[in-house]
DNA sequence: AAATCACGCAACCGCATCACC
DNA sequence: CGGTGATGCGGTTGCGTGATT
């Protein structure tokens, strides 16, 4: 590890800006060869000229397994306003809620939506437009990829769709069952979310989701 | 078609905290 | 117990891109 102590090194600048693919794979497979952790040594294992934090932030916010890309859902959605009402900004302690998302996302998804100067009713008003949009707009999304799952199974007879459900799910493989049962639960969260958006709803959940993971402990606001 | 604007996102920066010596 | 390095977190910035004029 020449020239280098501890996480800075000597005589040699850090590389900055956007990750190259080149950079991606060099840091995903000092990951696989000496797990996550251990940032500052990165550079000097892998030869990568990124200091620690730049890796740790990369590999958290975009190369880690079990991240979720695109858009957040309504329910996601919810989630983060309800926690924010709890918590404040502590991104960090409401993405242990949301499972594939990142603090940094969270973060800018707020800033984005409801950061503004406006007065807390503009910035109501504007949450409660945004998510009739968003939940239309999940509406459409959910009824599409249900019909496209579906429709196969449906075209050589007279029974509907939910009567099929079941043929589908004893027909398919295991993988395309999961995939099936989240568009189940999808549905559910799309035709129900008027209801679930009222006061008290969120609180609930999270209770439940408090008790469900022991793992990630609900922090004092 | 070009210029400008607005938005979303990735990444950086500074500070706080933790761990180790 | 204080110093130093490592890590985590929240705030902020800057760039790319699509929309608008």
């Amino acid at each position: 590890m020449a020239g280098m102590i501890g996480w800075r090194m000597q005589d040699q600048e850090w590389r900055k800006g956007p990750w190259t693919p080149e950079e991606d794979d060099l840091l995903i497979e000092y990951v696989r060869m000496h797990g996550e952790g251990r940032w500052s040594s990165v550079a000097g294992c892998s030869g990568l000229k990124r200091c620690g934090k730049s890796c740790r932030l990369r590999w958290v916010n975009y190369l880690r397994p079990g991240l979720k890309k695109g858009q957040l859902t309504p329910q996601e959605e919810g989630i983060i306003i309800e926690l924010h009402a709890i918590w404040g900004n502590k991104w960090s302690t409401i993405a242990r809620y949301l499972p594939g998302r990142t603090d940094n996302e969270i973060k800018n998804y707020w800033r984005t939506n409801f950061k503004t100067k406006k007065t807390p009713s503009q910035i109501r008003e504007k949450q409660k437009l945004k998510a009739s949009f968003r939940r239309d707009q999940y509406r459409q999304q959910v009824s599409e990829t249900m019909n496209s799952f579906v429709l196969p199974y449906t075209e050589d007879n007279n029974r509907n769709k939910k009567d099929d459900a079941y043929a589908v799910k004893s027909s398919c493989t295991t993988s395309e069952q999961q995939q099936y049962n989240q568009c189940l639960m999808a549905q559910d969260v799309a035709t129900g979310w008027d209801v679930v958006s009222e006061d008290g709803f969120w609180s609930e959940f999270l209770w439940d989701m408090g008790n469900y993971n022991p793992n990630q402990p609900v922090m004092e606001p």
